[in-house]
Order: C-alpha cells, then sequence, then structure tokens
DNA sequence: ATCTCTTTGTGTCAAATGAACACTTTGCAA
DNA sequence: TTGCAAAGTGTTCATTTGACACAAAGAGAT
C-alpha cells in the first residue's frame, strides 16, 4: 500500500534556509560556497538546502536542514512560501553542480522556503563538517546567488520587515544581554534606514518587553550604556498579540 | 537528457485555490463538493486544486486551476504557502476519494495554496463543467473541510486581514460601482469585527482613491446611497506603495 | 591632569491621528 | 401620514508621531 513514502529523498522536493544573523553592525546571512573553482564568488554562494524525506514535513525538513549545517535546535523557522519555477535550475553552472551532488539531476524541483534568525555567537562557521564551506555574508553585499536563490533571500527580508512592524523581534538574534544601541542598530539593520534615536528608544521601552539589568558596558572609550534582557513573558505574550505597527 | 518534464502531471505537486467572493454581505469562498454520498456535507467540501505539470510553474498552475474552474483570467492571486504534512491525505475519506481521481494516490503531495479575489457577479458557478459541483460558501459557516484545506483557508484568511492593512482592497471584490456602504460592509466582513460608519469613511476617503459619481441607487426603500469608483490609478499607486496601516 | 573622541542618555512641542459618539435626511412602503 | 431603514455628516479629547540638541561618562593619548 505505502510505496515510495519510507526515507526517500523525494527528487522533486526540496528545501532552502534563508538564516539571518546579526553582527552588531550588519544583517548576515550563512551562505554555503559550492566551491567550483570555475564559477565566480556570486555565483559559487547558496542558501543551504537539501532534498526532503518523503514522509517529512516541510518544517522538521527546513529544522534538519538547519541543524545539519549548524547543529542548531529549536530554532525560530518561517516559512517564506514555494519557489518552483521549472527554469529555476537551468543557469549551466548550477546544472553541473547539481549532477555532482543529486541522483536526478535533471529533475523538476520545488522548493519550500524557511527563514530563521539565530544569534550569531550560538553558531560559527566551521565548526560542524557540513559547514566547513558555510559563512556569515552581509545581506547588503550580496548581489547574486544561485539558482533562484537571490529571489529567495529578496523574499524573506520582505517577510522580516513585514514582521518587525507587528511583532516583537531580536530576541532570537541578540545575546542574552545586549544594549539599547545594539538593538537600535538590528532595527536600523533590518529595515535598512536610519530611526531616530530618541524616538525609537521611546517606543521600544514603551511596548514593556525589556528589563534593565543595572549593570554597565566595561571597557568602551566611551559612555558605558546600560545592559538590558528581554522579559520573556511580555516578549512572549506581545508576540502572541502582536501590535499595531511599530512605525518609522 | 530531459525527462519526467514534459506534459505530464507531477504526482507530488498540486496547487489548492483559496478563492474568495463577496456577496455586500460575507465573505464567500468557493469550494467543490466532491459528491460521495457516503460522506458528510462538510467532509464532502474541498478547494479546487489539482496536480501541476512538471514544465508549468506554480503561479501559471494557480492561474490555470481558477481557469479551469471559473474560466476567469488576468485574477488577483497570491501565494499563501506550500503544504506538505505527509499525514495531510490520510483522512479514510480523502485516501478513497484520491484513488478515484489520482493515478497515484498513495503519493505524497505537497500543495502549493494561493488565494484570489473575484466578484462574485463575474462567475456564477454552474457556468463551466467542472463547476457543475462548485458553490459559493459563507467562511464562516465552514468549520471542516477535505484533507487540510480547513487550515489553508484559514492561512488565507489571515494573508487577506494582514493584506487589508497595508494596501487598498476591494477593486477585485466588488463590481464597478459601488456604495460607500458596501465597502464597508467589506472591510468588516474581512476584518470580522464592526468599524465605526463615520470613521471608516474619513480614512477611506483620504485615500483618495474613489471617486463620487453623483449617482444616486434607485429603487431602495431608504435614503439612496452615492456610487463610487475606483480611481484606477490612484487605487494602483496606493497598491505599490502600501500605506502604513489601515488601522482600527 | 587635561584634552579629545565617541557613544549614551534624555525632554519638549507642534502636528497628526485615533476613538468615541447622535441626529437629520431621503425615499419607499404600508 | 407615518414608519422604517440606511445614508450622511463633525466635534472633542486623548494619544501618538516626528523633529530636534546638548550634557555626561569613560577610555586613550599627550
Amino acid at each position: 500500500m505505502q510505496k515510495n513514502n519510507k526515507l526517500e529523498l523525494n527528487p522533486n522536493l526540496s528545501t532552502d534556509c534563508v538564516i539571518f544573523g546579526f553582527d552588531f553592525e550588519k544583517l548576515n546571512v550563512l551562505l554555503i560556497d559550492r566551491g567550483a573553482d570555475s564559477l565566480t564568488k556570486s555565483n559559487r554562494l547558496a542558501l543551504p538546502g537539501n532534498l526532503i524525506y518523503d514522509n517529512e514535513n516541510l518544517d522538521m525538513a527546513a529544522s534538519r536542514v538547519l541543524f545539519e549545517l549548524t547543529s542548531l535546535e529549536n530554532i525560530f523557522l518561517e516559512q517564506v512560501g514555494a519557489f518552483g519555477d521549472p527554469d529555476r535550475i537551468n543557469k549551466e553552472s548550477d546544472r553541473e553542480w547539481l549532477k555532482s551532488i543529486r541522483a536526478q539531476p535533471e529533475a523538476r524541483v520545488i522548493t519550500v522556503a524557511y527563514y530563521s534568525l539565530v544569534k550569531m555567537d550560538d553558531y560559527c562557521p566551521h565548526a560542524s563538517s557540513f559547514a566547513k564551506s558555510a559563512d556569515w555574508v552581509p545581506v547588503n553585499e550580496i548581489t547574486e546567488l544561485a539558482f533562484d536563490h537571490f529571489e529567495i533571500l529578496q523574499e524573506a527580508l520582505k517577510k522580516l520587515k513585514d514582521k518587525i512592524r507587528i511583532q516583537p523581534i531580536g530576541f532570537n538574534l541578540l545575546p542574552e544581554k545586549f544594549t539599547l544601541g545594539q538593538l537600535h542598530k538590528l532595527y536600523e539593520a533590518i529595515l535598512d534606514k536610519k530611526l531616530d534615536k530618541r524616538n525609537f528608544r521611546r517606543k521600544i521601552l514603551k511596548l514593556d518587553i525589556l528589563t534593565n539589568l543595572d549593570e554597565k558596558q566595561v571597557g568602551v572609550p566611551h559612555k558605558p550604556s546600560q545592559y538590558f534582557t528581554f522579559n520573556e513573558v511580555n516578549y512572549k505574550k506581545l508576540y502572541e498579540t502582536g501590535f499595531d505597527n511599530f512605525g518609522f
């Protein structure tokens, strides 16, 4: 009765992950380098992804790929959508690469993309084996990627920008304790524009999701900042309900 | 070289369409009735959908299914996402139905869902052959559907609610000319809550997308309303740019 | 010790927006 | 003529937004 849905990779279905990280300056994305020397650098870079198993649901597949790459578990993951132009694998450079890694390199593949937010501290490329060829790349330096991955990245960015307007964000991207300046920079990096400092602080504090730790930065060559942490209860509550518009 | 991507249906990939229509009272969805008498009514209802061809991109597939069902073309269509729990076809009633319509009824199927907005006037079920079994059903009367279609419907509704906050809506759902009362009811139907009449009118008029036709309703047993029409240029412009929050 | 450099941290005001709220008008039907 | 039902219309108060500038803290250099 059951056929074709045991532990077999489905040659038509893949998942790709847009993994965002924040280095306190810019928004970064984790990309793998396919290596082939014949390609230009930007052409060699791709989103981490893989075929999915026949008995695996989509969310699980994305978690698995993310785990295989970063060893990170229980990570925020949200679907970006399905991408399935039959031409998406038709760049010559992409086809050659597929031949080297896929049993059915010519198969038409639909990919379901997810994006995730991770603390860069928690994941250092080169830590896992798969990740020898993985690296954080600043989002705003990316102009081209393998397949339709550039398009997927843009869609993921759009989702992230939309999300930030109606839900708190940062919990997944910042370390346990952080400064308001860092949070401010995170918002600027995601929205890709300058935000007024005083207005930002007023708004973010009014959300009532931050706890001032009464602890100062040390060793910085300027006035030290207070450290804050997220109030998990309030953060979660606000995350569920959302707000109208964190407008700027 | 090319294998498996001519005009063949891919047994693993389908698309389902959530087609919304507005009857000036409630929001409706177009559902097909699978008929099998052994099933309860709600169990028999499903979103229109079908397998997609190997050489067909996803958006095209959704347009095609929509066209085959309603003969409508050039319709607003937006992706809801991919749904692919391996268990999604595991209700016994669903499996039996699949056996009757699919070459590989046991295959694991990922479906990519789209939603669309159509003027109910433009589409009268029973018009096309496929549609003999299709009917408009009020969204708020639906509690159960085949497969995971109920879940898909909920996701589509959520997208629609999100959309209405940042883009004008109605152009695709209302006839050429309409009254502010009808537009008001449409917003209430989508957002599923009462909106203050005066505030609504003030806000919607400020968007500057409506043209007063200086033409009155006739034959209504109450004060006749003015007819309005969308100013296509401004509507389109605002649709592109979006606005911050059509809040209520 | 003093100066420089850099980032933190803070308040006000004017303008725009949001939410709440009730009565008159129009046309049809009884 | 009366009743009914929906259209149409402003004001007020509270809240939110956006623009804007300067003093304080600490490190490092001299």
